[in-house]
DNA sequence: AAAATACTCAACCGCGACACG
DNA sequence: CCGTGTCGCGGTTGAGTATTT
């Protein structure tokens, strides 16, 4: 048995919206609010499925939507989430105040990937399209590298406050230095640090924020704790720790919820 | 100036997730 | 548990525009 389709086809307007239509929905959606597609495109006297009235709001009519060109900041930020979440473009777009999903990955498709393939990086792995180099250096002893998107470094002090320690993160996991050290040598030639916040925070206020850490070692997640991290400005990250047993907490990462960070199965909250 | 080609991006389509009866 | 309806997502299309030949 078929499902029966959202909207009869017939007598359906399609294509490009013209600006009466915009009007009748803009001005329906603003005294009744958003919701209940299905019922929306009658209630407002409009001859378009409800699907095709959503889309139109959500990626062109919305009020908090930004216009113009994307920022380098914008541009630099799209990498990194897409390193981390692969074309998961809803919850790129949840990161980047004012831009939709569709916007970016038509951005995406007709501006990063050139720029990334020109600089000789694949864009959908985030690695040098070199990958035999790659696969040599991999093979070397003491070299078990995992799939990894970037590696960002960090410095930690310890309890005493009295030593620091380079650190890096690699897929959202606190790692040994030696481990990463081949990542760092033949990884792709991009600043791709990610700081870690609240969903629509101003990246340039102090701000603290919690994230659960795992260390790896000899392969083994063997510890985790919750750290609150306080961010000043893009080029740095520091770190005080609060030791917990949280075996079984789950956190949030970018605005998600994950009990451990595995980018490739996040969920939303 | 005209035709061909490349590029952009709004809109469409199909599918999966989820809610509900 | 199953069938149905709705919503939202990601991939794709194609009309309009810009650039090149």
């Amino acid at each position: 048995m078929g499902r029966s389709p959202c909207c009869e086809k017939e007598h359906m307007n399609k294509g490009a919206w013209t600006k009466e239509e915009d009007e009748r929905l803009v001005s329906y959606i603003k005294s009744h609010g958003e919701g209940c597609w299905r019922s929306l495109p009658r209630a407002a006297g409009l001859l378009r499925c409800g699907k095709s009235c959503r889309l139109r709001w959500i990626n062109y009519l919305r009020p908090d939507l930004k216009r113009g060109n994307f920022t380098h900041d914008e541009d630099e930020l799209i990498i990194k989430l897409h390193s981390l979440l692969g074309n998961k473009w809803s919850l790129i777009a949840a990161r980047l105040p004012g831009r939709t999903d569709n916007e970016i990955k038509n951005y995406w498709n007709t501006h990063i990937k050139r720029k990334l393939l020109s600089k000789g990086i694949d864009p959908a792995t985030h690695r040098g399209i070199n990958e035999a180099k790659i696969s040599d250096l991999k093979k070397t002893k003491d070299q078990i590298v995992k799939d990894v998107s970037f590696v960002t470094k960090f410095e930690e002090t310890d309890k005493s406050g009295d030593q620091k320690q380079n650190k890096y993160i690699r897929n959202g996991l606190v790692c040994k230095e030696e481990r990463v050290v081949v990542e760092e040598k033949i990884g792709p030639d991009l600043n791709l640090e990610l700081r870690i916040s609240p969903p629509w925070q101003n990246q340039r206020e102090i701000s603290t924020c919690t994230a659960s850490r795992f260390y790896m070692e000899n392969d083994m997640e063997c510890s985790s704790e919750t750290v609150k991290c306080q961010t000043e400005n893009s080029s740095s990250i520091s770190y005080s720790s609060i030791d917990i047993s949280s075996s079984n907490v789950g956190y949030d990462f970018l605005g998600l919820k994950t009990r451990i960070l595995d980018f490739r199965s996040l969920e939303m909250k």
